[in-house]
DNA sequence: TGGGAAATCTGTAACGTTACAGTTTTGCTT
DNA sequence: AAGCAAAACTGTAACGTTACAGATTTCCCA
């Protein structure tokens, strides 16, 4: 029963003690409560607790009452309130890591995240992983102070220490990338292994035959999994796998340059180059250049593209895209699930596909 | 008093109760509140919760105590608690744009907006603006529902009604921009005036005539700082101005390049261009390509460096660098500053400087 | 040896919410 | 009309914290 229908429809003559409760109250300025709506409908503070709940032993007429009176006085409920007495926090928890800043990483991933979490209660808040200190840190900070629901962090490592607790925890979190532990979890990843399989293959068909890797630190899951589709990729090829150590995504760009210019002078360089980053792949460029080769002609690279700079550089190369914003998306969703559904023992497991950019 | 000094040393004989008791309550598994340190030492409720805060009328050795039992157990204030009796959040808000995609700039600034807020209780959470809706609903949000102690944002607009309502609602804020408005407020900016002088300056002496800027669109406050700034060096210096209608930091990258490819072609381009953003001085160094130009010979281009890109970039251009980290950094203290002293009516503001990168 | 002030400590209530264990009302059957 | 079950509603307590007003203890001075 709507408060139209209820009572005189008539305006100022004060049949409808509920239309003019809710001036009252409107007008008094108070934040609007469970209290405030329960003064106004003259009903117990439960049953407007439950009548927005939409309990199933509440009247029909009650609770669309009720619903009515909350949406004309603008009632939210009261986070605190319902933390203190629930313990959930309506929170997730991204852990940044500062490693993300030069790649922009990021705010796409952000972004994404925020659209999975619109239209819910759920507020994203980012819990920074300092460089000084542990890995843990941040997860057991999250955790053992209640801070989150959910985490979501990223920079996963074969048997990462911070992904056993938060299973023993029985914590829910969702991560970007995979580990080798025996017990599945959740995660969304991009498929590494096919990115690195068709970089590779494509410099083998552009006639390349030694090839080098731009790969995650060895002590990240998908520094393997690069390897792995690259490898596959040589295998039988008749190109040969150039190793350069100290060259990373975690080294500095002016580092790659460096290393791969002296490579060059060497003649230890590879000739075909896939980077699994932006930055390091225009850091990597430059390299070739001061040591005088030509790109496309002396040598071919393939970088993954998170971002759209790579339509705009000269000259253009080919790229592979990871779609970050997606991978945000995906992150939310599945962290929203396990949120919301408790004991469905579903492992929300994604890899997201690389998506080829051919430009030459 | 430590509690070592308090009663018999030695360890198992029972004579020191609250090493005892804490022993009980840490096998106990139970999360800290006052009200466990209340029970270990004896003491009130109360008495914990103002010995912790160091309140004046209590005696040292109990303040001791409490925080010596408070450390040992691992006692953390809980936040909805606190949060519910006082209505400190102990959070901050960040308002991020969807445009703040394209550049990384939400990433550098968030990573130093934690670094500012590190060491204290204040967690960080983004407020996302979809593009979709009106740009006071994140603000309306965080005013009405209390989830935040306060708010920073960015994209500031000369009548801000984002500023108006906070100043009117007297909720702290700090914003990444300046506005027009008569009531002065704190806020974080780049000098973006000095940076349109310089760079203008730097192509009109590098023999340029008729200089472009690529620009915020002309709703953004700094739109006409820029503005202000590039037409100041012109003055008097025999060079044109080049306006580019429809081509600001706003527009796609794409229609950057195109929308200048264009004007060459028309014989309507600059010579010399400044520009606002990095992808879009990529994307119009691309479209002075396109038409045949070199960059450096027919055109010099200078653009604002947020990330390290440039400096791997062909041919290599001069640069103005805004530090973001920094600026994040500094909206973080500007704020905490706000909430630690509410009654300090100092209004923070502070320019970054621009810091030149001559390559040329 | 009072007396009273200063020093130290504490109980109560409240913030907004919800789980739980009721209570009251309604409607139906006999 | 009595009895009883189902439907509809509600009061109490608790989550952890702190403001407030009050209680107890200690100490010093006349």
């Amino acid at each position: 029963m709507s408060i139209q229908e209820e009572g005189n429809q008539r305006r100022g003559d004060g049949a409808n003690p509920i239309r003019d409760a809710i001036a009252v109250f409107v007008s008094s300025g108070r934040r609007p409560t469970l209290k405030s709506i329960a003064e106004i409908t003259g009903l117990g503070v439960t049953t407007v607790s439950r009548a927005l709940k939409d309990a199933p032993d509440l009247a029909i007429g009650t609770k669309d009452k009720v619903q009515e009176v909350a949406h004309q006085i603008g009632y939210r409920p009261d986070r605190a309130g319902v933390r203190l007495r629930t313990g959930k926090t309506n929170v997730i928890s991204l852990i940044l890591n500062p490693h993300d800043e030069v790649t922009g990483y990021g705010t796409s991933v952000i972004l994404g995240i925020t659209q999975a979490l619109q239209d819910t209660s759920m507020h994203l808040v980012v819990t920074p992983h300092f460089l000084s200190g542990d890995v843990m840190d941040p997860v057991r900070y999250v955790v053992e102070t209640g801070a989150a629901d959910g985490i979501i962090m990223s920079r996963t490592t074969p048997m990462d220490p911070r992904i056993r607790f938060l299973l023993e925890q029985r914590f829910p979190f969702v991560c970007h990338g995979r580990t080798e532990l025996a017990t599945p979890h959740p995660y969304v990843d991009f498929d590494n292994k096919a990115f690195a399989e068709i970089g590779a293959a494509r410099l083998i068909e552009r006639g390349r035959k030694r090839l080098g890797l731009i790969w995650p630190p060895n002590h990240l899951t998908f520094h393997h999994h690069m390897k792995r589709g690259f490898l596959n990729s040589l295998d039988g090829s008749g190109a040969e796998f150039i190793n350069m150590p100290g060259l990373d995504l975690d080294t500095s760009p002016h580092a790659i340059r460096e290393g791969l210019a002296a490579l060059c002078k060497r003649g230890e360089a590879p000739d075909g180059l896939l980077c699994g980053g932006e930055i390091s792949a225009l850091a990597a460029m430059a390299g070739f250049r001061d040591a005088g080769l030509e790109i496309g002609r002396d040598v071919d690279v393939i970088a993954k593209q998170t971002s759209t700079i790579f339509e705009h550089i000269v000259p253009p190369i080919d790229t592979i895209a990871e779609d970050l914003t997606e991978t945000g998306v995906q992150l939310g969703r599945a962290l929203l699930r396990q949120l919301m559904n408790p004991d469905d023992e579903t492992v929300m497991q994604s890899l997201q596909p690389p998506e080829t950019r051919w430009r030459t």
